[in-house]
DNA sequence: GATGAATGAGTATTCATTCAT
DNA sequence: AATGAATGAATACTCATTCAT
């Protein structure tokens, strides 16, 4: 029993399932991103994937899980970035510019998640989070603080307002990751940035 | 054999085919606006509109050609709403209120119409018209009266912006056509008209 | 509309419908004699019925419904005869006698039907009541009137007791309904019957 | 590569293959004694005797001959017993009472291996020597004594009565292991006793 | 035109078994 | 000898669609 055999031989197999488990998500990720969750079966995986049939199933439960784990991943890396940048200026024009720069920079590195994200298919019933209902709540605190500030007038519903948001991130950064050539990224994000700005008031509003 | 009998006959079966028609497609909406097209077997529609399974086929070729119609007049109601009230007025806050009335007035009255246009399921492939690239047009209009009377700063790209419009419009108003009691009706209208005029200027830019 | 017209086509798919049902019905029974619940597959089944593989679960919800009808239709068979016996005399050796004839009655012809519920694979988990459960219960029956009349030395444990005699009529008669010509049907019978008069006392054993 | 060191590693070598194989079958009695051959897989066993599951393969050529094996080795155990007892009394009476002494005590003493081959899944394709065959060629030797000493009746047919017999004895069993507080174990013995005892005359039969 | 029984290709999932390390 | 990742045939079940009545 030599332990250093013993343990680079464990060591081997665990790599290759780690790999294999990996070029699973891979395929996942360009698969759904393209056909969706609905349009595309476990075997077309795991064939994208260059293993047999069953091999998907050493790795993950069902379809779901994998679609899941996908969604969560995409979820982790993007609110990771977004949280990255919240506390790094106090300076509210700094702060929604480097929130549009973080955005667009994550859809521009990880275009299949966007549109696995933000696209049709991100089924209530298998995704655990709602995407957009999170980054709504995410807006709230910047609904919040302009509130506070007096910087958004008293017809804009707060609500309504989160929503409002999400709806043209979602949108747009969807929209741009389909094909980065319908515009160039600094523009993407410059008029991200100048819009949410001018639905805002410069100075805070005088009180009525 | 009577003529005039045969032809009232016929007359009266046009009549009874054209209700099962309107029945199927009724129940089309309200079932995929509830489970989505995936969700949603050609037997439960057939069994939800009173008929046999095979009735299905005498008044559409398949599954995605009543999902098509139903897009499609969806998607001509909504048009047609907006149609009507863009030519009322040249006043542009006027008429960016008079839009925003219109939208969720037709998502108030089709709140399946809505759930199905702008959910999850609304799959390009089977959806020929794609409903937010045609809004996308309609704002791309708007836009570009803005730019003309130099409404919008430069930094704002057309196109991004118009993206940015359709992606505000379809998020807010699936959300509250989702359940009309997250906001009264006037607050949605009064914030999404807010929105977009903060987003311009009141006053043309003058130029630079 | 003929009514006449109209209730004949109904009726004539309905007997369609019911002939493949019970065409089904009897593949199973012969197929789950021979292979039990395991060895065979719906595919197994719809094709030794003719009809496609699909149109299995026209009839029923899934193999084990299936399978669960067959064992109700022969335990209600089975214990419908013995019932049909069970009040015809106050003779307690004619009473055995006739309980025997109508055992090996149902088996002689109902041979399938005596495997299936005999045999290996009445799964608890598929049959809903467990046939010999049900058969020890009426055994309860013969063995307390025999404790009240005395018949039964004390040695003998009623529980026990029925145990053995649902063991014993269960294996005798699949073991004959497998391959009739290994006995003629009245030594079966004679053989049952004497066997358990020999195991009770012809007259009341006398109070100790 | 010492000669000596050689030789007690390689016996320490089988020491752990056997220890490993036990460990197997002992696993195998345990699950298929809960789940039947079908309920459990080649997996479960291996995680159950706690290694990988391409050692089962190293130990058995399929899962078959696992059960195979089990099943072995409870009627070598079960026929050991019962010839053990069988040679060591001519008197009659008493001789009934050690062989139902002997099977109690079996079960009693390998429950696992009682309802492994006395329940549903003694699949005859899959035991070779089929179990309760081999019992009726034991009970056989009985009948014919009975026969021959004239205590049987001649309503009674010796092929028949071995059947009844044995499944008298199988079911009495399996149903006590299943739950052995069901009946103290003396009971069960006197019982299975006094029945069979009951059957046959105590005195030989007056020729006809 | 409506009916509804039948169809059968499609799909997720399981599991006994193999084999390179 | 043990490992455990990979295999792929097998199988239950679904559902859009057809067609004889």
């Amino acid at each position: 029993m030599n332990t250093g055999s013993t343990a680079s031989r464990s060591t081997a197999g665990e790599r290759a399932r780690a790999a294999t488990r990996a070029r699973l998500l891979e395929s996942g990720k360009t698969l759904f991103a393209e056909q969706g969750l609905h349009g595309i079966t476990t075997h077309d995986i795991a064939a994208h994937a260059g293993v047999a049939a069953g091999t998907f199933y050493n790795h993950f439960n069902d379809k779901a899980a994998l679609f899941r784990e996908i969604t969560d991943q995409a979820l982790a890396g993007l609110t990771g970035r977004l949280d990255a940048v919240s506390d790094s200026t106090r300076d509210y024009r700094k702060a929604v510019r480097l929130q549009a720069t973080a955005l667009v920079g994550f859809a521009a590195e990880n275009r299949d998640l966007i549109r696995i994200l933000f696209s049709r298919e991100s089924d209530a019933t298998v995704v655990q989070t709602d995407v957009l209902q999170l980054m709504a709540n995410r807006a709230s605190i910047v609904r919040r603080q302009l509130v506070d500030e007096r910087r958004m007038p008293a017809e804009i519903d707060p609500d309504v307002f989160a929503q409002a948001l999400i709806g043209m991130w979602a949108r747009v950064v969807a929209w741009w990751a389909e094909d980065t050539s319908r515009a160039p990224r600094e523009v993407v994000i410059e008029t991200l940035t100048q819009i949410q700005l001018h639905g805002t008031h410069p100075e805070p509003l005088k009180p009525r």
